[in-house]
RNA sequence: GGUCUGGUAGUUCAGCUGGUUAGAAUACCUGCCUGUCACGCAGGGGGUCGCGGGUUCGAGUCCCGUCCAGACCGCCA
């Protein structure tokens, strides 16, 4: 037996009894006449003690041989330490060593297994494995697991059935570009990997299943960010006999269990907002309602005035930074230059000092008095003592520019609070995007997705008006789930398929099987996904996912521990009937 | 595909307008230490400054190219 205790359960009342213990040598501190060793496993640490006095010589000369993270084992007596330890849960105790075994020696590890490591993130990836000894990632891994055990418990108490889906399905057109599997028993053919079950969750659906959820594992070759994954996990969910109400509310239910379950927070109805609102009032269809800085659209009191910079733009819009007029005129060309960077791309920033004295003070008082710049206070909600920040331009563009510049006023001043939760339904999202690129539409979601029947008359007027029974779950500024009420009928779509430029042949070829499934009876169905990485990041106060992701890729989609992608021989290629064209 | 930032000891970093032998912390090794727990003290080893080219009397430092990493834009139905 490797042990009779773990290195977390130790306590006073276990003095005097002996006991043996295993794990990893986080520590040797050899005081000469006496050697403390802290032996480490997940439960945590348990101070080892070998003295002179009391420990056999051959012991005591093996114990400072150990190098860091040996696998050792243990057998001694619980004692009571002479000075405890208050900082951790077994401080009270000690064990007096009188025999140790060393399980396999280890080589000097890259970085420190400290809560705080000196290891960088690449090196870290590298030797994921120590990495996962470490405090802080390991915590994250059981943080997830007990999300994912949440979910399940939740759905499948609320009737849900758990259905696997295939990995290996075929390569769609539409969405992101697809991983790709190449087949050897048909030649020239190849697989694809998911990007989600969205078809396979419908047709479960035309089955009878009714109420299918699955933890599944999704696939998109598309570059990777910091909170995006080319191998990503969702809670994948479908209902049949449904409304949007009804799915909202469902959802609602089961992120409000994991608020209460996992952070200990009740939150109340998660409020909603239009596609259209959430892009007037924040620039971003994922706003962050943690904290105010809603757009002021400054339009109708800033043009027609001397300054033509507005008066030819599309739209004039500003934000109040609560506060900012404390920053110095240098911090405020430091916030211009900011937002001309290429990634933000504005070409200027107006700014109005909001002054204590209830006077204004802005960057174009040239063109405007202190009436007009009243009313740009009016507009953008400022107090006394903030700042209005105002760009101008074409409106999508100007809205995406200034929504960064909210996002990353309110980082800085400390607004994005990661113990407040503030979750909200965007709803009614257009059904079509236009596409520069193809100068066509494209399905913003997804070409199952239902349009708003009384949108329907649009589709061939005004396509880009067509509003979709589409909604995505918002919490924190993230997008966490999206989903729609999907088309059930024959009809409609290949309506849709039409309109996305699928000749009636190339949809046949695509998605026959689910047309044909739809000429046998589907349900009035709907559904929504949920990204696990994400959710989990966020209940856990972060953004970043990689470090609740046992084995992550980096940023150019790469597992450096195991080195993939690697090339194939040629005996593979061969056998996949696959010919290299390299470019280089 | 693009923008930005970085690559110097095992590790994390400093290294100014180019100028002796490239530093710090930490880790590691040796010795000392009668209660440590971020132990302490003394000493020691450890560098192809990512790679290639250029400018220069002289390059870690400047220029060009390239590779790698990170953040972001495009992309992500």
């Amino acid at each position: 037996m490797y042990r009779t205790h773990t290195n977390g359960v130790l306590r006073l009342s276990d003095v005097g009894t002996t006991v043996t213990l295993s794990g990893w040598v986080q520590k040797v501190r050899d005081k000469g006449f006496m050697i403390w060793i802290d032996l480490r496993d997940r439960y945590g640490i348990t101070q080892l003690i070998l003295d002179e006095e009391r420990t056999d010589k051959s012991i005591f000369a093996a114990a400072k041989t150990l190098g860091r993270e040996f696998v050792i084992q243990v057998t001694g007596e619980v004692i009571e330490r002479q000075s405890k330890n208050a900082n951790i849960t077994t401080g009270d105790v000690e064990i007096l060593v009188s025999k140790l075994t060393v399980l396999n020696e280890a080589k000097l590890p890259p970085f420190t297994i400290e809560d705080t490591t000196d290891g960088g993130e690449e090196l870290r990836m590298q030797y994921r494995y120590l990495d996962i000894r470490r405090n802080p990632v390991k915590n994250k891994l059981i943080f997830r697991s007990k999300v994912a055990q949440e979910v399940r418990s939740y759905l499948s108490n609320d009737g849900f059935i758990e259905v696997e889906t295939p990995y290996l399905i075929k390569s769609t057109p539409e969405g992101a570009r697809d991983f790709v599997v190449p087949s050897r028993m048909n030649e020239g053919q190849f697989y694809a990997l998911p990007q989600s079950p969205q078809t396979f969750k419908q047709l479960l659906m035309v089955g009878g299943l009714d109420k299918y959820f699955q933890i599944v594992k999704c696939f998109r070759d598309e570059d990777l960010r910091a909170d995006r994954q080319p191998e990503f996990t969702q809670i994948d969910c479908e209902m049949a006999f449904v409304e949007q109400e009804d799915i909202l509310n469902a959802f609602e239910g089961l992120t409000r269990h994991l608020l209460k379950e996992i952070n200990g927070v009740e939150v109340p109805a998660f409020p909603r907002m239009t596609y259209d609102e959430a892009m007037k009032k924040y620039g971003n269809d994922k706003p962050d309602i943690r904290f105010g800085m809603e757009f002021g659209e400054l339009n109708a009191v800033a043009q027609h005035k001397e300054f033509n910079v507005f008066n030819q733009a599309e739209l004039v819009v500003g934000i109040a930074v609560p506060g900012g007029n404390s920053y110095t005129r240098k911090e405020i060309d430091k916030l211009i230059d900011w937002v001309r960077r290429p990634q933000i791309g504005a070409l200027g920033m107006v700014y109005c000092r909001f002054n204590d004295d209830d006077s204004f003070k802005s960057s174009v008082d040239k063109f405007y008095d202190q009436d007009d710049l009243a009313k740009w206070a009016e507009a953008t909600g400022a107090k006394a003592g903030d700042l209005i920040c105002v760009l101008s331009g074409d409106a999508s563009k100007v809205r995406a520019q200034l929504s960064a510049l909210r996002m990353e006023l309110a980082e800085r001043l400390g607004l994005r609070n990661p113990e407040v939760f503030a979750p909200l339904w965007v709803v009614d999202f257009p059904l079509l995007e236009w596409d520069e690129e193809t100068k066509g539409f494209h399905a913003m979601h997804h070409p199952f997705t239902s349009p708003k029947p009384e949108d329907m008359s649009l589709l061939d007027t005004d396509p880009g008006k067509v509003r979709a029974n589409a909604y995505d779950l918002v919490l924190n500024g993230n997008e966490i789930g999206g989903g729609s009420i999907r088309i059930h009928d024959k009809t409609t779509q290949a309506l849709m398929f039409d309109h996305l430029g699928f000749s009636p042949e190339e949809a046949k070829a695509q998605f026959g099987f689910l047309l044909n499934a739809f000429e046998y009876g589907a349900p009035p169905h709907g559904g929504i996904a949920f990204g696990l990485d994400r959710l989990v990041a966020i209940l856990g106060g972060q953004e970043t996912i990689r470090d609740f992701i046992a084995f992550p890729k980096n940023n150019s989609g790469r597992d450096v521990m195991i080195d993939a992608p690697a090339p194939l021989d040629e005996a593979q290629l061969t056998e996949l009937n696959l010919k290299l064209n390299l470019n280089s």
